[in-house]
DNA sequence: CTTTAAACCTGGTCGC
DNA sequence: TGCGACCAGGTTTAAA
């Protein structure tokens, strides 16, 4: 699935296409995701509304009229596309929105999931405004919010915490929207050792990973986002950041700065790629 | 409380 | 070509 660099590109092509507009319709074509759709909430929130604010929490998009906001969650192989035909005709097209945008032009978003992890979700305007929907109450701080000092947040949270520091940094309790891959990404540059335990970092090492959190998630929005599988944009398009990938998907391929093998290890179920050299 | 493992689901890839 | 094993960007739940 999509990290937050790919759901924020998402939502910036979703808002360009959204904002002003009015949804016309819903088709519902299966309601059985992760959480049933609720159908019925949904299309009284969004039918012959005008879309106000297109807005991203962690992983999450939440398009807002003003008798609510829908909520997407991609899991790990949804899509939300926008086009301007209506019949894709697509396999694991769950949900079809017909859509007029500002200029009057027709529109349709599709979301597509074959994997049926993702979520499709009705939020009140209250919870929409103060993210305190059950799906978002919990989330972390936002890493590249200007309100988050994350290396400070970063290092009070870890304090008695055994866990692996990449695993605690993938925890969307304490930080929202680091993933699988910008994990690994993050803790090479920070030169960071994944299987360190989180209360073991000092704070000048902390400082180093929030910085590289940052910068990576940064340079991946810029990029457009990392595709391997199954990420799309908003207009079906992959993104070009794997280019760049430093250790993600790089087992025994030398590392770009001393040439050891990246090891593969794996950490809670999930893979992790790291340079046994460079990450202390 | 923390941490791990399994579960949810489909599809692509790899080895035989 | 076919088949089974294993893997996948996430999150939650049950279990230890």
């Amino acid at each position: 699935m999509p990290e937050l660099p790919e759901v924020e590109n998402l939502v910036v092509g979703v808002r360009s296409a959204a904002l002003g507009g009015r949804f016309t319709g819903v088709e519902f074509f299966r309601d059985d995701i992760r959480e049933p759709i609720d159908k019925k909430t949904i299309t009284n929130i969004l039918l012959n509304q005008q879309v106000t604010a297109v807005k991203r929490r962690g992983k999450y998009m939440l398009i807002e009229t003003k008798k609510g906001a829908l909520g997407i969650h991609l899991g790990m192989t949804g899509r939300f596309i926008v086009d301007s035909a209506k019949e894709a005709s697509r396999t694991h097209t769950h949900v079809v929105f017909s859509f007029e945008r500002e200029d009057g032009s027709p529109a349709y978003f599709h979301f597509i999931d074959p994997r049926r992890f993702g979520r499709v979700f009705a939020a009140t305007p209250h919870q929409a405004k103060h993210f305190s929907h059950v799906f978002l109450q919990d989330l972390g701080k936002e890493p590249l919010s200007e309100d988050t000092d994350l290396a400070r947040h970063l290092f009070d949270e870890s304090r008695g915490r055994s866990a692996p520091i990449k695993n605690f940094i993938m925890d969307s309790r304490i930080v929202v929207g680091v993933g699988n891959i910008y994990a690994s990404e993050s803790l090479w540059y920070a030169k960071i050792s994944p299987l360190r335990q989180a209360k073991c970092l000092s704070e000048g090492e902390m400082k180093r990973l929030a910085k590289e959190i940052i910068r990576t998630l940064r340079r991946a929005i810029r990029a457009g986002g990392t595709t391997f599988r199954d990420y799309r944009n908003s207009e079906d398009k992959p993104g070009g950041f794997q280019v760049n990938l430093a250790v993600y998907e790089r087992a025994a391929k030398p590392c770009a700065v001393c040439t050891t093998f990246i090891e593969k290890i794996a950490q809670a179920g999930r893979f992790t790629y790291f340079c046994p050299f460079c990450q202390k």
